[in-house]
DNA sequence: TTGTGTTTTACGACCTCC
DNA sequence: GGAGGTCGTAAAACACAA
């Protein structure tokens, strides 16, 4: 269904990573205050059956994830071209460091769980959360329910906020796809060169999970 | 500052699948 | 019918040029 689901790759910005993701015991407490259990509109969401797969356009070669400052766009820094450096949540040093970073202290103290139409529209997600969550993604473009709880419990998000970032970050991956799509066809247009490999036409990548029709329309896209 | 464009959360509508 | 998918959009947060 995402054919271009993975994104541009830059061979010095890749980042090998367990395709056996393990979710780091890290520690939030000091920075969450919201109680997923508690929060209004925590989905009480019954289980369904964990997803059999592993997004394969994820790791092609088993692992083998990158990050390119277009995927890190939210999260400007990307410092160094995207590679991960290990973050280190006791000392509050990560690799998403940024201008952005600088407007921490005006972020709300509760840093995760309201919504629209509670007393703050949005919230911005710490860094911390960003990663992680951009982390998983890298792993598997489809979170299992599994994994949705462990990220929920681990950032101090609620499953729902876990699910919409993903369905976000997908739309935000396939919008990226699309730009580069136009751009390589008005590319050849003027100067005709045949498409690169692994860009966004790269075909490789399966539907999602259980889905079919509407994969097909979508695939269309791309 | 301020104006403007972009990105990030969050949701509703609508869809398919089980 | 409920779950999660995409798509489109609202509005806050942010970046940046003038």
């Amino acid at each position: 269904m995402y054919p271009n689901s993975q994104p541009a790759r830059h061979p010095a910005q890749t980042l090998s990573l367990n395709s056996q993701y393990i979710p780091p015991t890290y520690d939030f407490h000091g920075y969450h205050h919201v109680d997923p259990s508690t929060s209004a509109w925590n989905s009480v969401y019954a289980p369904r059956e964990e997803y059999p797969y592993s997004f394969p356009g994820s790791s092609p070669s088993a692992g083998q994830v990158s990050f390119t400052s277009a995927d890190l766009s939210g999260t400007p820094t990307a410092a160094g071209g995207g590679s991960f450096t290990p973050y280190n949540f006791i000392s509050g040093q990560d690799p998403f460091c940024s201008k952005r970073r600088t407007h921490e202290s005006i972020r709300p103290s509760v840093s995760a769980g309201k919504t629209r139409t509670k007393d703050k529209y949005r919230v911005v997600y710490t860094d911390q959360q960003r990663m992680e969550l951009e982390k998983e993604f890298q792993c598997n473009r489809y979170i299992t329910m599994r994994r949705k709880t462990e990220l929920s419990v681990t950032l101090s998000l609620s499953e729902r906020q876990v699910k919409i970032w993903f369905q976000n970050r997908r739309a935000k991956e396939r919008k990226i796809n699309r730009k580069k799509l136009q751009h390589s066809q008005q590319a050849s247009t003027t100067t005709p060169t045949p498409p690169v490999l692994g860009g966004p036409t790269d075909t490789h990548i399966t539907a999602s999970p259980s889905r079919n029709i509407l994969s097909d329309t979508i695939s269309e896209k791309y």
